[in-house]
DNA sequence: CACTAGATGCTCT
DNA sequence: GAGCATCTAGTGA
């Protein structure tokens, strides 16, 4: 519900993991989130302040923050912390448990392994669009999110992807006997650990 | 399987 | 104009 989306962002994020987004017929289980903090973490789109692009972040929790990127994917993120806090969770992966066919047919040659397995993946196969932009995601919008009750799962911890500053902040959360979590790929752009800073874990599936 | 080059256009400086 | 919270298809083994 609404109140689990307050308090610190990275304390919220796991909680997500579990939950199904729904739009249609598609359904999507969550399996990896990243936690990303507009007033202390410099990755944060929302970190340089309120603009158009990031003002769903600013608003009150639970809606849908979209963004574009690389040209050619969009990236969804649930807002959260109280209204005037840019704090939001990038989901960054999931497992389709409905409307398969569909799915598929959105994401071309993709596996089934595949079709959520990554952000831009993920709004792929849901279908994902710009008008989705601000949809409350605990309303009676065309996208909702579900949360789950399973206490059972394994929770992962671990550095963040593709971001160039704070790529070491262990903000991402994953299920750790999920093979629909993406690949670890650390930014080109970030800098290399120092020297004695842990080695990035990873549940090694295969 | 691992690795990588290139696509592609929005957003902010 | 630079940078980007990425993905796919291609190559080589």
């Amino acid at each position: 519900m609404r109140a689990d989306l307050y308090g610190p962002v990275d304390e919220v994020a796991p909680r997500l993991l579990g939950a199904v987004l729904r739009h249609g017929p598609v359904a999507v289980r969550l399996t990896e989130l990243e936690a990303y903090d507009g007033a202390t973490d410099p990755a944060s789109h929302a970190y340089r302040g309120r603009t158009a692009r990031n003002a769903v972040m600013f608003g009150p929790p639970g809606h849908l923050y979209l963004y574009f990127t690389y040209g050619m994917h969009w990236a969804g993120n649930v807002s959260c912390g109280p209204e005037g806090v840019g704090s939001g969770v990038l989901m960054r992966a999931g497992e389709v448990i409905e409307g398969l066919e569909v799915a598929r047919s959105r994401r071309g040659r993709a596996t089934d392994r595949d079709l959520a397995r990554g952000p831009g993946r993920l709004t792929q196969a849901l279908g994902l669009h710009p008008e989705h932009k601000g949809c409350d995601l605990l309303g009676d919008g065309p996208v909702t999110l579900e949360f789950s009750v399973d206490e059972a799962e394994m929770i992962m911890v671990g550095p963040r992807v593709g971001v160039s500053v704070e790529a070491d902040r262990p903000w991402r959360f994953w299920i750790g006997d999920s093979p629909f979590v993406s690949d670890y790929k650390r930014s080109p752009r970030a800098p290399r650990m120092i020297t004695g800073s842990p080695i990035p874990q990873r549940w090694d599936h295969s």
